[in-house]
DNA sequence: CTAGGAACTAGAGCGCGCTCTAGATCAAGC
DNA sequence: GCTTGATCTAGAGCGCGCTCTAGTTCCTAG
């Protein structure tokens, strides 16, 4: 079966933050510091061209950032990566210990949610008894 | 057996800390910075006693802090407190629309968390069917 | 009285993750 | 050729939120 797609044309450094969200200042860091698993090819000028490959890699980066993974780890993880085959289960194991950790923050933010949440509560109760008497207690909620 | 609870005996610092989870350092440095509603009382020798109160005030203030508020945000929210009643409007405004970011956050978060836990599956199946077959496919996932 | 730990102040320092600068080069359009 | 804008490199700088230092003072226990 034929592949109907087109042989992804290169993409500049510019349309690869566009497509990325990463700055293109961002970009050449991560390039710098290792964050990238193959090298990235150049025009005869010295441009970067990405590839398609860069760009769904660099995408996952952007998520494993969004969600906390410092750039040590994400170093980690790249040279596990750029090693090649072999070393899945180490990956693996990265990956799993990062999920446990999202899954905390995500648990962590849904009390904090719930804390502002009857704040809220306490103040918008304030207001509306403030509106409809005109009174303010004293020593009222800080 | 001295009673914890009723006429709340005022806190040292080093308590304080504990019972906030804040560092001894942050608590005055949050002071410095003018993140408490009220003046901490001290001893006739220069130290800090806080009040339950002040613990309190605290716990919301690292729970905003968790939940991603910069100090700027929260120094301008202790301040409309510190002014007193009137601002209640105000006050419930900035909460909400923190709240409003919290939630964009947890939904930011979940979406990583399914991005994450697709490449566990990926990396699992591949080390399952490694062991099973001790094979790997050279051009494997990323 | 003495020792040891906790707390005090002012201010410097730090870790992270970019972001920005300077000065040069490249590439596309007129 | 000239202009304009994107890109290049190496490295300095920055914003945030604490954290740590130095040198001193307080307080409690023995």
């Amino acid at each position: 079966m034929p592949d109907h797609r087109s042989p992804a044309a290169p993409l500049t450094i510019g349309e690869t933050a566009r497509r990325t969200g990463l700055s293109v200042h961002a970009l050449r860091f991560y390039e710098r510091e290792g964050l990238l698993v193959g090298p990235v090819e150049r025009t005869a000028g010295g441009r970067r061209r990405y590839a398609e490959a860069d760009v769904e890699w660099l995408r996952i980066c952007v998520r494993l950032r969004e969600s906390g993974m410092p750039l040590a780890d994400l170093k980690r993880f790249t040279g596990l990566v750029r090693r090649g085959p072999g070393n899945e289960a180490e990956r693996l194991e990265l990956l799993n210990a990062h999920q446990r950790r999202v899954e905390a923050q995500i648990r962590a933010l849904e009390e904090c949610r719930s804390v502002i949440a009857w704040k809220v509560g306490v103040y918008a109760d304030h207001v509306a008894r403030g509106e409809a008497e005109g009174l303010w207690d004293p020593a009222g909620p800080r």
